[in-house]
DNA sequence: CCAAAAGTGTTACACATACACCCATGC
DNA sequence: GCATGGGTGTATGTGTAACACTTTTGG
C-alpha cells in the first residue's frame, strides 16, 4: 500500500463474470452467452462485462445480469462474490483480473441477450462442452460452492419463487445434489428451523394435477442452517424419484460433489 | 468480455491485503503495520502491496508476505483468497481494486518490518483500534471466516507447528472461537475423523511442565471435517480456563460469532 | 376405486454432551 | 502426597434415518 505512483504498474483490466443458476425442468441450468469475437469466437462463455470506473464489483455484476438477462426487478435474486481469478494469461490479450459471481435465480424467464453478448440461453450445467477462458473452472467453482452453501445456510429459498411449497423446495436440494431425500424428514427439518420458511396462512397449490394441495411458504429471515442439512456421501436411490420431467440429474462428471475446502490459488504451499 | 479496447476503460490498480492471524500467548493475534505515508499516515493497516506485471494476485500474496515478514520458507503456511474489494471510493487518491488473503502461521516469528512497511507487528485483535482504509472490514470478514472454517475443515492444524499435542489444537479451538471445549470428546472428534491428525509413533511432551506427557500428532491429509465440529451457541464456561497467560477470549465485540453467510457487497438486493 | 402427492407418527441408531475416573509427571 | 495435565470410560439426550401410515385430490 506504500509507493504510489499511477506510472510505477501496468494498467490492468477489470472485470466480472457471472455464473447464474436456476433450476428448470428438473435440472440445473446455467445463464451462458455465445461469443461472437475471436479469441473464443462461436465458444460459450459465462456472462460478464468490464467494471466501471464508478461502480463497485457488484453493482457491476448486478448491472451487467440485467443487461444480459433482460431482469429489471432483481427482487428475489441472490448474488454472492464468488472469488477473483488473476493468472496473468487467462486473457490472452491482455492483463484480465476478474472477479467472479454466483447468482441464483427463481424462476426462469429466457433471456433476451441483450447487451454485449451475440446471444444468451439457459443451459442445463451437465454436459456442457468447455468453455470459453478459464470460465469452466469458474463455473466448476461457483457450482460447488452453491451445492455446499445448500447444507448449511437457507439459500435454497433464493431458487424458489415468492411462495412455494415444501416439494418445490426438495426438489431444488435433489436437483442441486443429485440425491433424493426422504421427504418426511425433509419437511421436519426445515420446518423445525426458525426462519427458514413461514407459511402463507390460508394458501395451497395444486403441484402435480393429483394429490393432495401442498401448504405454501415464503422464505423466512433466517440465512444459518444450525445444524446444517447434510447431503449424504453418495449414490443412494430412495423412494420418489423425480419431479416433473427428467430425473434428479446424478452428480456431474466435472464436478466432485465432495466438500473440498481451499480454492486452488490461494491454498497452502 | 466483448469489446476489448485498451482505452474503453481507466486503468485500476490491483492490489493484494493480507489478513495474516496466529495464536500466540493464548491470543489471537494478527500482523499488522504501520504507515508512514499519508493517507493514514501513523495508522495501523494490513499488509500488502501492489499485483505485479506478470503475477496472480496468489503469487503477490505470497510475496508480500515474506518480503513483510521475513518468512523465507512458507512451509506450513496456509493462504486463502477471502474476497475482492472494490469500492470506487476505498482509496482516497485513485481507483484500488484489493484482493484480500487470509493467512494463518503456525508460531509467530516477530516480523522484520522488511518490504513497504515501516514497522511490523503481532497485535493481539481483540482491542483493536480502527485500521487505515476498508482494512476493519477486511479483518472482520477475515476472522469470521477462520472461525467458521474450523467449524467443517482440518484448517487449525495450519495454526499449529509441524508436531503438536491434541492440547494444543484444542487451545487453537478454544483461542479463536472464544469458548471452552470438553477435553474428551474434542479428543474423541479429533481422532474419529480419519486424515485430521496422525499419530507421531513414539513422541511425547511436556506442555505445562506438569502434567503427563502428551503424545505428538502431525496434521493428516484430510480436509473436510464430515460431520462438522459445531461452536456452542455462547457463554459457558466449562472446566480449564486458561492455557498459559490470558484467559481464552471472549467472543470478540466487533465480529459476530454467529455464521452469517453471505458477503455484504454482493448480497441479494 | 386407484394413483399420486401431501402430511403425520414411530422406532432405531448415531452422535454429541456431560461428567466420573485413572495415569503419569514435577514439585 | 498433591497439583496439573493427558487419557479412558460411560450414561444420557438430541437429532437423523428409515419406513409405515393417513389424508386429500384427480382420473
Amino acid at each position: 500500500m506504500e509507493g504510489y505512483d499511477k506510472h510505477a504498474f501496468e494498467p490492468f483490466a477489470v472485470t466480472v463474470d457471472l455464473a447464474v443458476f436456476t433450476v428448470r425442468a428438473g435440472a440445473l441450468q446455467v445463464l451462458l452467452i455465445e461469443r461472437g469475437q475471436e479469441p473464443y469466437a462461436g465458444c460459450r462463455a459465462l456472462p460478464g462485462g468490464f467494471v466501471l470506473p464508478k461502480e463497485s464489483a457488484g453493482t457491476a455484476a448486478r448491472r451487467e445480469l440485467a443487461e444480459e438477462t433482460g431482469l429489471t426487478d432483481v427482487s428475489g435474486l441472490h448474488l454472492e462474490q464468488l472469488r477473483t481469478y488473476s493468472e496473468p494469461d487467462r486473457d490472452p490479450r491482455m492483463r484480465v483480473v476478474s472477479v467472479a459471481y454466483a447468482a441464483l435465480l427463481p424462476d426462469a424467464p429466457e433471456p433476451r441477450g441483450g447487451g454485449d453478448a451475440a446471444s444468451a440461453h439457459w443451459l442445463p450445467y451437465d454436459g456442457l462442452g468447455p468453455l470459453a477462458f478459464d470460465h469452466d473452472r469458474i463455473l466448476a467453482d461457483a457450482r460447488e460452492r452453491i451445492g455446499a452453501k445448500l447444507e448449511y445456510t437457507c439459500l435454497a429459498t433464493a431458487f424458489c419463487p415468492p411462495e412455494f411449497t415444501l416439494g418445490e423446495l426438495q426438489q431444488i436440494y435433489e436437483t442441486v445434489w443429485g440425491a433424493a431425500l426422504d421427504r418426511p424428514n425433509f419437511r421436519r427439518k426445515v420446518l423445525a428451523t426458525p426462519g427458514f420458511v413461514e407459511p402463507v396462512p390460508g394458501a395451497a397449490r395444486l403441484t402435480g394435477g393429483r394429490g393432495k394441495p401442498a401448504a405454501l411458504y415464503r422464505a423466512g429471515g433466517a440465512t444459518a442452517l444450525h445444524p446444517p442439512l447434510l447431503r449424504a456421501a453418495a449414490g443412494s436411490a430412495p423412494s420418489s424419484p423425480s419431479p416433473s420431467s427428467s430425473p434428479p440429474s446424478p452428480p456431474s462428471t466435472s464436478v466432485s460433489p465432495s466438500a473440498s475446502s481451499a480454492p486452488s490459488e490461494g491454498s497452502s504451499s
